[in-house]
DNA sequence: CGGATTGTTTTTAACGTTCAAAACGTCCGT
DNA sequence: ACGGACGTTTTGAACGTTAAAAACAATCCG
């Protein structure tokens, strides 16, 4: 394997031309420049990745905790993952994977792994409810961005990108609405979900902007799951009242608000229109195809990295994406 | 952030005992070794992991290329991905992600990482026919490992760990034979695809063994979706003899077939018992729930890294892992 | 023509670690 | 007392790169 002082002999110049040829080419002279890369061509020389990074203290890898919650299945992950490392490429940078406990538990790894130098900063995602990583990094001064805000903090520890869930839900609304229909029911999880509780806002506010009543047409579910998106579905049937549109918060809800249609002879996008969201793989591989908003994860990726990367001037920055609505089979105008 | 040398004057050694106590701590006195371990302690050094890569020329990082076949979804990769970190953490190493061209143009993206000395090798997944990456790491003298056999290939250019699909084809047909079914259909992939060549014939054999017909009962889907599954499963139904089992090569096959029976007004799991393969989250989402064969993610993942890490003496290692069978609704006795 | 200016290249000194060899003690047998 | 053997610690050099400063060369200006 070539190294400078190769190249360097070969091209009968100094080890520092050579590194000053790849990383400062203006430089050096025109003829010279060119003498250089035919050596680095000839030689096939690649810079040696660990002694630059020993030199300027800057490894290029960004760091990523690969999510395990047992309960919670991570349908466009793959998607995430695929968007941030093409991001992050885009600029000379990879990914490093790792493990770690969630919460505070975990904190030791992150600072283990930047103070061993093997990453530059962090890319957080499954921000929890006060998740304390954030405060944390913050505190140690480690860089980091997240995907996802910090719920329930006034002012946020730290730069994130985040998708507007309220705007989605009213796109979702808007939408269904714009198909005539009138009682459209929401279906979230619990209060305690800062997710949640910014995806039903949405919903409210759009209904009582179109006029359309919301009292009676919420349900929480306990869990997110096809099983309890089905049971709810069945409450708001069974309480009487007509419904012809639901906005289930995840795509998981959705397929049990399908489900129990289903099995009662309905016929969703005809007799109900249903969307989910996040547009994970089962929204166009379920029949009828459920309409679902989709998280725009190239431009997420791209603005996690910009920001992570960038000169971290002044304040930290925040940038909140609308997510685009799919329009598929489960929300077809009735 | 302490370094070696901090750490040595104030433990009143030189950098080289601490630099031991780390690496070969049997080597110091006992009393000299806990004195270090108190100045280590105390300046909370950590290694700085790129001069040590610079000195021994290993990183310590395995290169994973982020998979993405726009038509085939990664049901799984999560799930692997978890598994692989986790398996290399133990041995104190981390994953690499990158992106690169499918097939031969991918190959210089490999080149790099290891010239630039960023990772000491590669575990590579998605496997394809004739997949050329294979003989090309192994031709560069690049470690790797590979999840999934080169199909085709009399001699495997490399060690690899894969699932015994006909194994598991085998399983799911004594399971529902031994739930009374007597005619056990297989939906399978074109003959092109070895991994399905391999599935298929393990049902075959696993059928003769038991002295079930095969004759008519096979059909090849032109791509994974549910929608094939559908059809195919249509055209098993229309052909006038009776099914009541079938195996699919992959659960959005078995979707689909659960999707045409149920159409029908068929029940799956009752009627027709239905099995998929890989076990991924939709199999125990969807109602009933998708009988599934499961890959043994962590032991695949423990053996990949331990092949790649090994010291690879002497011929390369070959592990075929039997997949476990997770009977759910689908395969219900009927 | 001398000094300043600009452009190009080289020299020197790190970055933080580990390897190999040398040095230092201590103990032993003779 | 001496040489050898062992156990522990230190010394010197190297891994491959870049930052900073120095050196050199060419050009410009008064």
């Amino acid at each position: 394997m070539a190294t400078l002082k190769q190249v360097a002999a070969h091209a009968e110049v100094s080890v520092q031309t050579v590194s000053n040829a790849l990383n400062a080419p203006h430089r050096l002279r025109a003829d010279t420049l060119e003498r250089v890369n035919r050596s680095i061509e000839l030689l096939n020389y690649r810079p040696n990745r660990n002694a630059r990074s020993l030199r300027t203290s800057a490894v290029e890898l960004i760091g990523y905790c690969v999510p395990s919650w047992p309960n919670q299945t991570h349908l466009v992950m793959d998607q995430f993952l695929h968007a941030l490392c093409a991001a992050a490429e885009r600029t000379g940078r990879h990914i490093l994977l790792f493990t770690a406990p969630g919460g505070v538990d975990g904190m030791p790894t992150y600072d283990d792994l930047h103070a061993r130098r093997m990453v530059d900063g962090f890319v957080l995602s499954q921000t929890e409810t006060h998740d304390p990583r954030h405060g944390w990094l913050k505190e140690q001064g480690i860089p980091f961005v997240s995907f996802g805000r910090v719920w329930k903090e006034t002012t946020q520890p730290g730069p994130w990108v985040d998708v507007d869930g309220a705007a989605g839900s009213a796109m979702a609304v808007r939408h269904l609405y714009e198909s005539g229909r009138r009682r459209i029911a929401f279906l979230g999880w619990p209060k305690s979900s800062g997710l949640g509780e910014d995806r039903v806002g949405g919903w409210r506010d759009a209904c009582k902007d179109l006029g359309l009543p919301t009292t009676g047409l919420t349900v929480r579910c306990r869990e997110d799951s096809i099983e309890e998106g089905a049971r709810a579905t069945a409450r708001l049937l069974d309480a009487g009242r007509t419904v012809d549109g639901i906005v289930a918060l995840s795509d998981i809800l959705a397929l049990g608000a399908l489900r129990e249609l289903t099995r009662r002879g309905l016929t969703p996008g005809h007799d109900v229109g249903v969307t989910g969201f996040d547009d994970s793989p089962l929204a166009e591989v379920v029949s009828p195809g459920l309409t679902s908003l989709r998280q725009p994860m190239d431009q997420i990726a791209e603005e996690l990295i910009t920001i992570l990367t960038g000169s971290s001037n002044g304040s930290p920055v925040e940038r909140l994406l609308r997510p685009e609505l799919v329009i598929r089979g489960s929300s077809a105008p009735g």
